[in-house]
DNA sequence: TAAGACCTTGGAGTGCACTCCAGGCAAGCG
DNA sequence: CGCTTGCCTGGAGTGCACTCCAAGGTCTTA
Protein backbone atom coordinates (compact mmCIF):
# COMPACT_ATOMS: atom_id res chain seq x y z
CA UNK A 1 0.00 0.00 0.00
CA UNK A 2 2.85 2.59 -0.63
CA UNK A 3 3.03 3.60 3.07
CA UNK A 4 6.03 6.13 3.31
CA UNK A 5 6.40 6.34 6.64
CA UNK A 6 5.34 8.68 9.23
CA UNK A 7 6.74 10.80 11.82
CA UNK A 8 10.63 9.93 12.09
CA UNK A 9 12.29 12.41 14.18
CA UNK A 10 15.10 13.57 12.43
CA UNK A 11 18.18 11.34 11.76
CA UNK A 12 19.89 13.47 13.97
CA UNK A 13 23.84 13.36 13.32
CA UNK A 14 24.21 17.00 14.55
CA UNK A 15 22.90 17.06 18.19
CA UNK A 16 25.08 18.96 19.23
CA UNK A 17 24.07 22.55 21.33
CA UNK A 18 25.58 24.14 17.89
CA UNK A 19 23.61 24.32 15.22
CA UNK A 20 25.09 24.86 11.36
CA UNK A 21 23.90 28.63 10.85
CA UNK A 22 27.17 29.10 8.93
CA UNK A 23 27.22 26.59 6.19
CA UNK A 24 28.78 27.93 3.12
CA UNK A 25 26.43 29.74 0.72
CA UNK A 26 26.21 29.95 -2.83
CA UNK A 27 28.86 32.73 -3.43
CA UNK A 28 30.65 32.16 -0.32
CA UNK A 29 30.12 35.96 0.66
CA UNK A 30 27.85 37.13 3.09
CA UNK A 31 26.54 39.89 1.34
CA UNK A 32 23.76 39.11 -1.10
CA UNK A 33 21.39 41.21 -3.96
CA UNK A 34 18.05 40.50 -3.82
CA UNK A 35 18.02 38.38 -7.09
CA UNK A 36 20.77 36.13 -5.71
CA UNK A 37 18.59 35.39 -2.88
CA UNK A 38 15.29 35.07 -5.16
CA UNK A 39 17.49 32.50 -7.34
CA UNK A 40 18.48 30.62 -4.03
CA UNK A 41 15.45 30.58 -2.23
CA UNK A 42 13.12 30.25 -5.70
CA UNK A 43 11.27 33.00 -4.61
CA UNK A 44 10.61 36.00 -6.49
CA UNK A 45 12.37 39.32 -5.66
CA UNK A 46 8.88 40.74 -5.66
CA UNK A 47 8.06 38.24 -2.58
CA UNK A 48 11.20 39.07 -0.55
CA UNK A 49 10.10 42.67 -0.52
CA UNK A 50 6.83 42.12 0.40
CA UNK A 51 8.23 39.67 3.31
CA UNK A 52 10.43 42.50 4.63
CA UNK A 53 7.41 44.57 3.84
CA UNK A 54 4.97 42.40 6.30
CA UNK A 55 7.42 41.57 8.99
CA UNK A 56 8.28 38.52 8.08
CA UNK A 57 11.50 39.26 7.56
CA UNK A 58 13.84 41.21 10.10
CA UNK A 59 15.03 44.38 8.75
CA UNK A 60 17.70 43.74 5.89
CA UNK A 61 21.06 45.82 5.55
CA UNK A 62 20.90 48.13 2.97
CA UNK A 63 24.13 49.46 0.95
CA UNK A 64 25.16 53.14 0.97
CA UNK A 65 22.72 53.60 -1.88
CA UNK A 66 19.60 51.93 -0.15
CA UNK A 67 20.15 48.67 -1.93
CA UNK A 68 19.09 45.57 0.12
CA UNK A 69 21.95 43.12 1.03
CA UNK A 70 21.43 39.89 2.17
CA UNK A 71 23.23 38.34 4.84
CA UNK A 72 24.18 34.46 5.52
CA UNK A 73 21.52 34.94 8.75
CA UNK A 74 18.72 36.42 6.06
CA UNK A 75 19.28 33.32 4.25
CA UNK A 76 19.02 30.69 7.21
CA UNK A 77 15.80 32.69 8.33
CA UNK A 78 14.37 32.30 4.90
CA UNK A 79 15.39 28.83 4.58
CA UNK A 80 13.38 28.07 7.74
CA UNK A 81 10.04 30.09 6.55
CA UNK A 82 10.32 28.16 3.86
CA UNK A 83 9.75 24.99 5.46
CA UNK A 84 7.17 26.67 7.76
CA UNK A 85 5.72 27.85 4.39
CA UNK A 86 5.84 23.76 3.18
CA UNK A 87 3.63 23.03 6.57
CA UNK A 88 0.90 25.01 5.38
CA UNK A 89 1.29 27.86 7.78
CA UNK A 90 -0.25 31.05 7.35
CA UNK A 91 1.79 33.65 6.39
CA UNK A 92 -0.09 35.70 9.04
CA UNK A 93 1.33 33.05 11.67
CA UNK A 94 4.33 32.82 10.46
CA UNK A 95 4.70 36.98 11.11
CA UNK A 96 3.14 36.15 14.55
CA UNK A 97 6.56 33.97 15.09
CA UNK A 98 8.49 36.22 13.79
CA UNK A 99 7.25 38.97 16.35
CA UNK A 100 7.90 36.58 18.51
CA UNK A 101 11.88 36.40 17.92
CA UNK A 102 12.22 39.82 17.60
CA UNK A 103 10.78 40.07 20.71
CA UNK A 104 13.17 38.47 22.95
CA UNK A 105 14.34 35.17 24.74
CA UNK A 106 11.43 35.68 26.89
CA UNK A 107 8.83 34.51 24.11
CA UNK A 108 10.73 31.10 24.17
CA UNK A 109 7.47 29.34 25.44
CA UNK A 110 5.29 30.71 23.02
CA UNK A 111 7.69 29.62 19.84
CA UNK A 112 8.24 25.97 20.97
CA UNK A 113 3.96 25.89 21.80
CA UNK A 114 3.59 27.51 18.08
CA UNK A 115 5.84 25.27 16.96
CA UNK A 116 4.51 22.59 18.44
CA UNK A 117 1.26 23.40 17.18
CA UNK A 118 2.44 23.42 13.56
CA UNK A 119 3.81 19.96 14.25
CA UNK A 120 1.29 18.76 14.83
CA UNK A 121 -1.16 19.64 12.14
CA UNK A 122 2.07 18.51 9.80
CA UNK A 123 1.47 14.69 11.07
CA UNK A 124 -2.24 15.07 10.60
CA UNK A 125 -1.34 16.19 7.39
CA UNK A 126 0.78 13.11 6.51
CA UNK A 127 -1.71 11.39 7.70
CA UNK A 128 -4.56 12.56 5.64
CA UNK A 129 -1.97 12.47 2.74
CA UNK A 130 -1.57 8.80 3.39
CA UNK A 131 -5.25 8.07 3.12
CA UNK A 132 -5.37 10.02 0.08
CA UNK A 133 -2.77 7.71 -1.12
CA UNK A 134 -4.73 4.46 -0.09
CA UNK A 135 -7.86 5.85 -2.03
CA UNK A 136 -5.50 6.88 -4.91
CA UNK A 137 -4.36 3.73 -5.24
CA UNK A 138 -7.35 1.57 -5.40
CA UNK A 139 -8.51 3.48 -8.08
CA UNK A 140 -5.44 3.16 -10.33
CA UNK A 141 -5.66 -0.30 -9.73
CA UNK A 142 -9.39 -0.43 -11.23
CA UNK A 143 -7.98 1.63 -13.97
CA UNK A 144 -4.97 -1.00 -14.49
CA UNK A 145 -7.27 -3.24 -15.25
CA UNK A 146 -7.56 -5.90 -13.42
CA UNK A 147 -10.75 -5.22 -11.90
CA UNK A 148 -13.00 -3.09 -14.40
CA UNK A 149 -14.80 -0.83 -12.87
CA UNK A 150 -18.19 -1.13 -14.38
CA UNK A 151 -20.15 1.61 -14.91
CA UNK A 152 -18.29 3.65 -12.54
CA UNK A 153 -20.60 2.81 -10.19
CA UNK A 154 -18.49 5.38 -7.68
CA UNK A 155 -18.11 8.05 -9.97
CA UNK A 156 -14.92 8.45 -10.03
CA UNK B 1 0.59 24.87 -1.83
CA UNK B 2 -0.99 25.37 1.49
CA UNK B 3 -3.69 22.46 1.40
CA UNK B 4 -5.88 23.89 4.44
CA UNK B 5 -9.27 21.89 5.58
CA UNK B 6 -10.49 18.84 5.76
CA UNK B 7 -13.80 16.83 5.11
CA UNK B 8 -13.76 14.03 6.98
CA UNK B 9 -15.01 10.91 4.49
CA UNK B 10 -16.08 7.47 5.22
CA UNK B 11 -13.25 5.29 6.41
CA UNK B 12 -13.92 2.90 3.61
CA UNK B 13 -12.37 -0.63 4.62
CA UNK B 14 -13.69 -2.62 1.88
CA UNK B 15 -10.65 -3.03 -0.78
CA UNK B 16 -12.25 -5.76 -3.03
CA UNK B 17 -13.12 -5.24 -6.21
CA UNK B 18 -16.50 -4.77 -5.52
CA UNK B 19 -16.51 -0.93 -4.14
CA UNK B 20 -19.06 -0.15 -1.71
CA UNK B 21 -21.09 2.70 -3.38
CA UNK B 22 -23.78 1.18 -1.58
CA UNK B 23 -23.18 1.30 1.85
CA UNK B 24 -25.31 2.84 4.61
CA UNK B 25 -25.88 6.22 4.36
CA UNK B 26 -26.54 9.37 7.09
CA UNK B 27 -29.72 8.86 7.05
CA UNK B 28 -30.44 5.70 4.98
CA UNK B 29 -32.37 7.21 2.15
CA UNK B 30 -31.13 7.87 -1.60
CA UNK B 31 -31.95 11.48 -1.11
CA UNK B 32 -30.70 14.34 0.61
CA UNK B 33 -30.97 18.05 0.82
CA UNK B 34 -28.34 20.56 0.08
CA UNK B 35 -27.97 21.17 3.80
CA UNK B 36 -28.15 17.74 4.62
CA UNK B 37 -24.81 16.62 2.39
CA UNK B 38 -23.26 19.95 3.28
CA UNK B 39 -23.64 18.50 6.80
CA UNK B 40 -22.00 15.80 6.00
CA UNK B 41 -19.42 16.81 3.77
CA UNK B 42 -18.39 19.61 5.66
CA UNK B 43 -18.44 21.63 2.63
CA UNK B 44 -21.36 24.69 2.59
CA UNK B 45 -24.05 24.49 0.37
CA UNK B 46 -22.82 27.36 -1.13
CA UNK B 47 -19.77 25.17 -2.35
CA UNK B 48 -22.03 22.35 -3.36
CA UNK B 49 -24.16 24.52 -5.57
CA UNK B 50 -20.86 26.29 -6.86
CA UNK B 51 -18.99 22.79 -7.73
CA UNK B 52 -22.26 21.89 -9.51
CA UNK B 53 -21.95 25.08 -11.80
CA UNK B 54 -18.44 24.25 -12.71
CA UNK B 55 -19.10 21.04 -13.61
CA UNK B 56 -16.98 19.01 -10.59
CA UNK B 57 -20.33 17.51 -9.73
CA UNK B 58 -22.56 15.51 -12.42
CA UNK B 59 -25.90 16.88 -12.75
CA UNK B 60 -27.64 16.65 -9.37
CA UNK B 61 -31.40 15.11 -9.37
CA UNK B 62 -34.32 17.90 -8.79
CA UNK B 63 -37.19 17.37 -6.86
CA UNK B 64 -40.63 18.50 -8.46
CA UNK B 65 -40.30 21.83 -7.24
CA UNK B 66 -36.41 22.54 -8.66
CA UNK B 67 -34.36 21.43 -5.07
CA UNK B 68 -31.63 19.43 -5.45
CA UNK B 69 -31.76 15.85 -3.90
CA UNK B 70 -28.33 14.23 -3.99
CA UNK B 71 -28.32 10.89 -4.23
CA UNK B 72 -25.47 7.90 -2.55
CA UNK B 73 -23.44 8.18 -6.00
CA UNK B 74 -23.41 12.17 -5.60
CA UNK B 75 -22.03 11.53 -2.05
CA UNK B 76 -19.12 8.95 -3.06
CA UNK B 77 -18.59 11.02 -5.59
CA UNK B 78 -18.39 13.95 -3.06
CA UNK B 79 -16.21 11.43 -1.24
CA UNK B 80 -13.35 11.13 -3.54
CA UNK B 81 -13.09 14.65 -4.79
CA UNK B 82 -12.65 15.19 -0.70
CA UNK B 83 -9.40 13.08 -0.97
CA UNK B 84 -8.39 14.61 -4.16
CA UNK B 85 -9.00 18.18 -2.11
CA UNK B 86 -6.46 16.80 0.01
CA UNK B 87 -3.87 16.43 -2.07
CA UNK B 88 -3.87 19.38 -3.08
CA UNK B 89 -4.81 19.13 -6.81
CA UNK B 90 -6.40 22.70 -8.33
CA UNK B 91 -10.16 22.43 -8.52
CA UNK B 92 -9.39 23.12 -12.59
CA UNK B 93 -7.92 19.81 -12.32
CA UNK B 94 -10.18 18.18 -10.43
CA UNK B 95 -12.87 19.73 -12.70
CA UNK B 96 -10.61 17.88 -15.87
CA UNK B 97 -10.77 14.88 -13.86
CA UNK B 98 -14.69 14.81 -13.62
CA UNK B 99 -14.89 15.63 -17.33
CA UNK B 100 -13.00 12.81 -17.99
CA UNK B 101 -15.48 10.29 -16.53
CA UNK B 102 -18.67 11.93 -17.83
CA UNK B 103 -16.77 11.25 -21.42
CA UNK B 104 -17.20 7.98 -20.95
CA UNK B 105 -14.99 4.63 -20.72
CA UNK B 106 -12.21 5.20 -23.37
CA UNK B 107 -11.02 8.15 -20.93
CA UNK B 108 -9.51 5.38 -18.88
CA UNK B 109 -5.77 5.98 -19.73
CA UNK B 110 -5.82 9.32 -19.46
CA UNK B 111 -7.84 9.10 -16.17
CA UNK B 112 -5.02 6.61 -14.50
CA UNK B 113 -2.67 8.88 -15.90
CA UNK B 114 -3.58 11.72 -13.96
CA UNK B 115 -4.30 9.76 -10.44
CA UNK B 116 -0.62 8.70 -11.17
CA UNK B 117 0.73 12.18 -11.33
CA UNK B 118 -1.57 13.03 -8.48
CA UNK B 119 0.15 10.23 -6.47
CA UNK B 120 3.48 10.94 -7.33
CA UNK B 121 2.58 14.29 -6.22
CA UNK B 122 1.51 13.31 -3.07
CA UNK B 123 4.45 11.11 -2.42
CA UNK B 124 6.32 14.18 -3.05
CA UNK B 125 4.42 15.83 -0.85
CA UNK B 126 4.96 13.55 1.89
CA UNK B 127 8.66 13.82 1.59
CA UNK B 128 8.70 17.26 2.05
CA UNK B 129 6.45 17.12 5.21
CA UNK B 130 8.56 15.00 6.61
CA UNK B 131 11.68 17.16 5.79
CA UNK B 132 9.82 19.92 7.62
CA UNK B 133 9.11 17.61 10.89
CA UNK B 134 12.64 17.08 11.24
CA UNK B 135 13.72 20.90 11.30
CA UNK B 136 10.79 21.57 13.61
CA UNK B 137 11.74 18.81 16.13
CA UNK B 138 15.33 20.16 16.35
CA UNK B 139 13.86 23.74 16.80
CA UNK B 140 11.45 22.55 19.39
CA UNK B 141 14.62 20.54 21.20
CA UNK B 142 16.27 23.75 21.37
CA UNK B 143 13.63 25.59 22.77
CA UNK B 144 12.86 22.88 25.16
CA UNK B 145 15.79 23.98 27.06
CA UNK B 146 18.37 20.54 26.37
CA UNK B 147 20.26 23.77 25.09
CA UNK B 148 19.45 27.25 24.76
CA UNK B 149 19.88 29.08 21.11
CA UNK B 150 22.37 31.70 22.05
CA UNK B 151 21.23 34.65 20.13
CA UNK B 152 18.97 33.25 18.12
CA UNK B 153 21.98 32.51 15.64
CA UNK B 154 20.00 30.94 12.62
CA UNK B 155 17.33 33.73 12.70
CA UNK B 156 14.48 31.26 14.27
C1' DT C 1 29.71 58.37 -20.97
C1' DA C 2 26.15 55.79 -22.57
C1' DA C 3 23.47 51.56 -22.86
C1' DG C 4 21.28 48.26 -20.47
C1' DA C 5 20.65 45.40 -16.57
C1' DC C 6 19.29 45.79 -11.88
C1' DC C 7 17.47 48.09 -7.92
C1' DT C 8 13.95 51.23 -5.31
C1' DT C 9 8.95 52.55 -3.84
C1' DG C 10 3.71 52.56 -2.99
C1' DG C 11 -0.08 50.97 -4.75
C1' DA C 12 -2.86 48.40 -7.88
C1' DG C 13 -3.90 43.89 -10.00
C1' DT C 14 -4.30 38.67 -10.25
C1' DG C 15 -5.88 33.93 -9.47
C1' DC C 16 -7.79 30.75 -6.57
C1' DA C 17 -11.37 28.89 -3.83
C1' DC C 18 -14.70 29.95 -1.94
C1' DT C 19 -18.49 33.06 0.41
C1' DC C 20 -22.11 36.05 0.55
C1' DC C 21 -26.08 38.82 -1.11
C1' DA C 22 -30.54 40.20 -2.92
C1' DG C 23 -34.69 38.86 -4.36
C1' DG C 24 -37.77 35.29 -4.76
C1' DC C 25 -40.19 30.48 -4.59
C1' DA C 26 -41.97 26.54 -1.74
C1' DA C 27 -43.22 23.63 2.22
C1' DG C 28 -44.78 22.93 7.00
C1' DC C 29 -47.08 24.67 11.10
C1' DG C 30 -50.45 27.12 14.47
C1' DC D 1 -53.43 33.07 6.52
C1' DG D 2 -49.18 34.49 7.99
C1' DC D 3 -44.72 33.02 9.69
C1' DT D 4 -40.56 30.63 9.59
C1' DT D 5 -37.32 27.83 7.47
C1' DG D 6 -35.05 26.10 3.61
C1' DC D 7 -34.03 26.32 -0.99
C1' DC D 8 -33.26 28.68 -5.66
C1' DT D 9 -30.48 32.00 -8.95
C1' DG D 10 -26.75 35.11 -10.97
C1' DG D 11 -23.55 38.00 -9.69
C1' DA D 12 -20.69 40.49 -6.54
C1' DG D 13 -17.43 40.25 -2.66
C1' DT D 14 -13.66 38.20 0.34
C1' DG D 15 -9.12 36.67 1.94
C1' DC D 16 -4.88 34.95 0.89
C1' DA D 17 -0.47 35.06 -1.20
C1' DC D 18 1.51 36.80 -4.16
C1' DT D 19 2.55 39.59 -8.72
C1' DC D 20 2.97 43.42 -11.42
C1' DC D 21 3.29 48.39 -12.64
C1' DA D 22 5.09 53.05 -13.23
C1' DA D 23 8.49 56.10 -12.50
C1' DG D 24 12.72 56.66 -11.24
C1' DG D 25 17.67 55.86 -9.18
C1' DT D 26 22.12 52.82 -9.53
C1' DC D 27 25.66 49.72 -11.17
C1' DT D 28 28.44 47.56 -14.70
C1' DT D 29 30.47 46.86 -18.95
C1' DA D 30 32.11 48.79 -23.51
Amino acid sequence: MTVVQVAKSKPSNTTSCEDDSGHPRPTGQDQYTISEVAAWTGLSAHTLRWYERIGLMPHVDRSHTGQRRFSNRDLDWLAFVGKLRLTGMPVADMVRYAELVRSGDHTYPDRQALLEATRLDVLQRIAELQDTLTVLDFKISTYAGACPPRQERTGA
